[in-house]
DNA sequence: GCAAAACGATAACAAATGTTTAGATTTCTA
DNA sequence: TAGAAATCTAAACATTTGTTATCGTTTTGC
């Protein structure tokens, strides 16, 4: 736990009171290698903050194809957070890539630290500018960027994704088929 | 500034004595059709609502091909909000596509609003999440949906855009040539 | 440690999407 | 209101990207 209480110390001011009244409420928990942590079609009711590990974000598409949304790594929250905010079934599956550790938010314990907490709300705030300017970014890139250009930037946003994360869930990171990227490494098109 | 007023008034908490301190920090503009309101290269320091009009956001890539990454319709706030945040020269271009009339928050007013009113962040946080979830959409339609089914579907985001913006702006905001997109419409491929 | 599964490269072919050009129509602007 | 500019469609061709199948190699789970 102490890890994420440092994350909430460097983000907020926060008393040591609440601290521990916030953290007690909290839940650690493991997954091991290929877990999934989640299902799409159930309404999440949790955010996890990760302390170690990759936590991969899928959604499948009509044809049945399951594409790769975001990879989430240590010192960061990860949930469906859009449908958490709306209160609807989540369209995303979410699978631990490593042995992972995380620390679990009910919704009940989210809730009350944006009531109660003196900056609860900031930190809120802050949360979903960081994941604002996240989305922003990835968004850009897939305008106004080729698929090799986004495979030569991406360890610019995940340093070492090369040795954590197999080739075919990065080309489906990036938009396209294992055989594409294999073919763009290799040097042809662009 | 009425319309303002009300937005506000609907998303949080705020008194009468706040409202008038703070909405007399924000200044109303207008703008012409095809009017450039923002460039890329210069640090946002305004953020935009919308009380009526509609304002494209596009982005210029490495061979000069200009890209529409988003639509801002009545109600909306618009800014290179990334930019806005961490303070650097901004990558978007904002331009008003009809008879534009927006109210002006300058940094300072948005600042002075976190701080000073009670739910400062509790606005800027719903706004952050609001934006979250829409681009949270964008980036699973992206992924999962073919440009002709994003086609299919714009009029759930932006009712009335087809009266509203050219069609090869369209074609740009889904990620294709205008030449493609009057071929999906002829129902050839999917 | 070994058998099975997963993984990545490659080739041949298919489908989707982009490029260029032209022409007809609509819309804007002076 | 007339001329110019913008817009949309269309066709032919080029390029990019996907699909399927195969074959070594590596990794994994028991």
């Amino acid at each position: 736990m102490e890890q994420f209480r440092a994350y909430l110390q460097q983000m907020i001011n926060i008393s040591k009171d609440e601290l521990d009244v916030f953290t007690s409420s909290c839940i650690p928990k493991a997954f091991k290698r290929n877990d999934i942590i989640s299902r799409p079609d159930t309404v999440p009711n949790e955010i996890f903050f990760i302390n170690k590990g990759i936590i991969r974000v899928t959604i499948t598409d009509n044809d049945g194809v399951e594409h790769t949304i975001h990879f989430a790594l240590e010192n960061q929250f990860i949930a469906d957070y859009s449908c958490f905010i709306m209160k609807q079934p989540s369209l995303y599956a979410l699978q631990a890539l490593e042995q992972t550790e995380v620390i679990v938010l009910p919704r009940s314990v989210v809730e009350w630290g944006y009531k109660n907490l003196a900056e609860g709300d900031k930190l809120g705030r802050l949360v979903a500018e960081f994941y604002f300017i996240y989305q922003d970014m990835r968004i850009r890139n897939l305008y106004a960027y080729t698929p090799k250009e986004r495979y030569d930037k991406i360890t610019e946003v995940f340093p070492d994704i090369h040795n954590r994360v197999p080739q075919h869930m990065i080309a489906s990171y990036l938009g396209i088929t294992p055989v594409h990227l294999s073919r763009l490494k290799k040097g042809e098109s662009r």
